[in-house]
DNA sequence: TTGTTAATGATAATCATTATCATCACATGA
DNA sequence: TCATGTGATGATAATGATTATCATTAACAA
């Protein structure tokens, strides 16, 4: 069994909450993922295994990823929220071609020392941080 | 006259819309602010000088600002978006305490010359970037 | 097996924002 | 001055993602 599913169930009995087989397929779908998914787009692909599976179950199901720490939220600003598993995925931060929408997974240390040092710098204690970095790819520059 | 209704106007009649006085009122309200406001917010305290406007006049006129170049959008991914003159504003990005709200501008040269490296080296031109910075303000980290 | 209570699916509600549309009012030319 | 074309307005409906509600179903511990 994969690590992610041993980390779910724990928590899910840590919270009295039930395993169910509905939340056995969702998070197998969301496993497969590689990249951020929208609501959406899982339910779209879970619902080729079990169409009575209601959208509801696919929100719940993100909200406790969320707090099992097994997945993050993901803000491109276009209205509709991405989630990525987080599990064997650190941090990192997103590029994203304003031409055809690819997104390239990018982390810089000395970008992430300087953001604690100017946190610092206000007093502040920073707790996290999210940076987008919107650009057109190689591909689309030729355009 | 205030520098932003003088680039206002002229954008105005660049783009053959007409200058009206719900748009000379919005505006003035929109320039007593300092930092960041949310369309509702700017809808408020329109309000109270004229009560019989709407509040799409409030949206479209956010609009037109973004065009003009005399506003920001700010989304601190809470759902609703703020808005913030630009105009001897130069570009900057923000420190959040996640106890109360409160945010501060920052801006760090030596980021964003290195952000600009990083989009470099995936083959990326970039454009622009939104980075926010989380953490908890000298107050709020003593509670 | 049963009782408790969480989970589900359908659907209504929410909330910020956008679209629609009838009416209004600028600005230009006669 | 007045007519006219068209942009602007305000009221309201629509949208779209997400959340809440609720009757029903199903885990799971005893």
């Amino acid at each position: 069994m994969k690590k992610e599913k041993e980390i779910f169930n724990q928590f899910l009995s840590r919270k009295n909450l039930r395993a169910t087989p509905q939340r056995d397929l969702v998070l197998d779908v969301f496993l497969t993922r590689e990249d951020h998914i929208t609501a959406e787009q899982l339910y779209d692909v879970v619902k080729k295994n079990d169409p009575s599976i209601g959208q509801a179950t696919i929100y719940r199901f993100l909200k406790l990823m969320l707090d099992a720490g097994l997945a993050r939220e993901v803000d491109f600003g276009d209205g509709v929220m991405r989630y990525e598993g987080s599990y064997n995925h650190p941090h990192h931060d997103h590029l994203i071609c304003r031409g055809c929408g690819k997104t390239i997974e990018v982390v810089d240390s000395v970008i992430e020392e300087l953001q604690r040092r100017v946190a610092e710098s206000f007093g502040f204690e920073l707790t996290d941080h999210e940076m987008y970095l919107y650009g057109l790819c190689e591909v689309c520059r030729k355009k």
